[in-house]
DNA sequence: TCGTTTTTTGAATCTGGTTCAAAATATGCC
DNA sequence: GGCATATTTTGAACCAGATTCAAAAAACGA
């Protein structure tokens, strides 16, 4: 009947409000200082609403990466779509990544929070199915260009998977950012800051996968430009 | 005078109980179930001396994880001793990560943890500089491999320092262990489990360094002895 | 031995997440 | 509309557990 439709929508309608507006207050101060209370009072609702969409604060701020995940995806389906050699658009990923990790600094962080057992153990079986499906697409997409690749002749992949190669390439990702995220890490060891470095240490393990045209580091330029040219097809003002 | 040396060894005493106790608790039912209280009950102390060592909650567990770390620091001195050509030296560091991963699960969990902002923030200024200070051995110990490459003239770094190369192995082991220790993920895109899919792309990521001698990774026997044969050497019960 | 300083104690405090009985609202029926 | 029933919302009470701090105990020094 159409007044359960109705319903349905003003309680999605009221989920969104909720996501909003913690997306504001930890904007404003950080997602440690997030309180259910205080977030529920901003909305104009009580405490117990909120806990009628969410099972607990940790349930809420998986919620919160599900929603945000939806626009790293929208990214990744524009690399998806662009018609370019396959070496490009994998490392069109890279770039995708790490501007969006630069622009949603307080995403990174929570994303980090999140897949910590502590936070993960305590959100709904539900939120944690959600969470792992948002991960399929961009999965999806990955292991598409490399598939792309092997197709293509650009990538022999000497017996190894389609989804090894590309978990090299994530792996390699993740962790630039963990290690880049890492409080005062960087400094510590003297290592510039900026997305270069993990550019060229993305260049030197796909030469290693022999995933042609090799690109040659020796070169600054080249990468540079290469660079400049996929965030102008992404439209990334850097 | 001393009275206040031996005070001073019996306070550090102390503070080995509580760390100890505390690790054998998380061992037991996890670290999200550490309750100060119940700590301090443990080692017949009160809740009030627990906090005459740790400043909070976080701050015990970086102690501890600042402690697990010396463990951690032997094994990669252990390499730093070994004669052994570059490349096998730099792999032998992935190795030993990876088996100290599988052994000590939960510290990896707690590491996790612990570098979130969430807990890091939390931690007294002392500590996380006693953390930062536990990376410095094992980041010279990667770099002087690296050193050693270039000198023997194993690798031509193409214009990149040295901390970048170490960078990039290192970003690609601490992005396998995030993406291995997500619940679920590798389940969910059916990515076999294990160790040898970090150890492909490691030599892929260092082939692609152009770090001689080259692994030819079309052989799985090569790769399979290497790992057997470093094994041995770190005395490793695979 | 006694006054002073340091250390330890653990009950009280405090914070903030979670619950749930009561109140409010909506629904369906005549 | 008016009424009985079902659903939703409310927010004060509850609770867990980290942290504090005034009082008690112990150590020290003369």
């Amino acid at each position: 009947m159409g007044t359960s439709e109705r319903k349905q929508r003003e309680r999605e309608e009221r989920e969104q409000l909720f996501l909003d507006t913690a997306e504001q207050l930890i904007a404003a101060e950080g997602f440690i200082q997030l309180q259910m209370a205080k977030l529920a009072k901003a909305c104009d609702y009580a405490t117990g609403t909120l806990y009628q969409h969410f099972t607990s604060k940790e349930d809420l701020l998986m919620a919160l990466m599900a929603r945000q995940s939806a626009l790293h995806l929208e990214l990744f389906e524009r690399i998806e779509q662009w018609q370019a050699p396959s070496r490009q658009r994998i490392f069109a990923i890279c770039v995708a990544e790490q501007d969006f990790n630069r622009r949603q600094a307080n995403y990174v962080k929570l994303s980090q929070y999140v897949m910590t057992e502590a936070v993960w153990e305590n959100a709904s079986e539900a939120r944690r199915q959600q969470l792992l499906q948002c991960g399929q697409p961009i999965c999806r997409i990955v292991s598409g260009i490399v598939q792309q690749a092997i197709d293509e002749g650009d990538l022999d992949p000497q017996g190894a998977s389609t989804m090894e190669l590309a978990y090299g390439t994530w792996a390699l990702c993740q962790g630039s950012h963990t290690l880049d995220h890492t409080q005062g890490l960087l400094e510590a060891f003297s290592i510039p800051r900026g997305p270069m470095t993990m550019y060229r240490n993305m260049h030197r393990l796909l030469n290693g996968m022999q995933w042609q045209p090799l690109l040659d580091l020796s070169q600054p330029t080249v990468l540079e430009q290469l660079v400049k040219q996929i965030e102008q097809h992404l439209k990334i003002a850097s």
